[in-house]
DNA sequence: AACGGACACAACCGCCTTGCT
DNA sequence: GAGCAAGGCGGTTGTGTCCGT
């Protein structure tokens, strides 16, 4: 015994979105806002998962979002956060505005972790790669883990006020 | 021009967390 | 406190594009 599917898979469709479905999303949230993504592709006429429409809105479909290169500053910036945060790519994406979780972990597993290698860095440790000397871990211009946590907190705190 | 491998990125899957009853 | 539903997240996969041969 499974869990039970999140939607009915028999009657969503998979795969690439269509310019049509992302109107019909777009205009749906416009006009009610991100309720509750369950019900929302019934309502807005889309034959996709709640999860799906989450997650196209998301990452690729908010208004906010910057899209095209990462600059230099945003890479050194994704890099000190990971070695401070780990794969924590939702709390690195808090960090960056206009940036997605998923976009990030795209760039980080593309383009950083082979740059880090490049440097000599392995990209899970931050530590170089041959022989492990303390001084030479990447280091961190900004902030600590705990003041980082403490931001997190704060954060989690603001969002359920927001909700009230 | 054709092919195959590498790369980039969108999307899905399944687990974990949170909130409600 | 237990059970369930829904949301959120990270890992992974699928597919289109680019580039070298």
């Amino acid at each position: 015994m499974g869990r039970s599917p999140c939607c009915e898979k028999a009657h969503t469709n998979k795969g690439a979105w269509t310019k049509e479905e992302d109107d019909r999303l777009i205009s749906y949230i416009r006009s009610h806002g991100e309720g509750c993504w369950r019900s929302l592709p019934k309502a807005a006429g889309l034959l996709r998962c709640g999860k799906s429409c989450r997650l196209r809105w998301i990452n690729y479909l908010r208004p906010d979002l910057k899209r095209g290169n990462f600059t230099d500053e945003e890479d050194e910036l994704i890099i000190k956060l990971h070695s401070l945060l780990g794969n924590k790519w939702s709390l690195i994406a808090g960090r960056l505005p206009g940036r997605t979780d998923n976009e990030i972990k795209n760039y980080w597993n593309t383009h950083i972790r082979r740059k880090l290698l490049n440097r000599g860095i392995d990209p899970t440790t931050h530590r170089p790669i041959n022989g492990p000397s303390s001084h030479e871990v990447t280091t961190i211009s900004f902030g600590s883990a705990a003041h980082m946590k403490e931001e997190e907190e704060e954060t989690r705190r603001r969002s359920k006020d927001h909700k009230l």
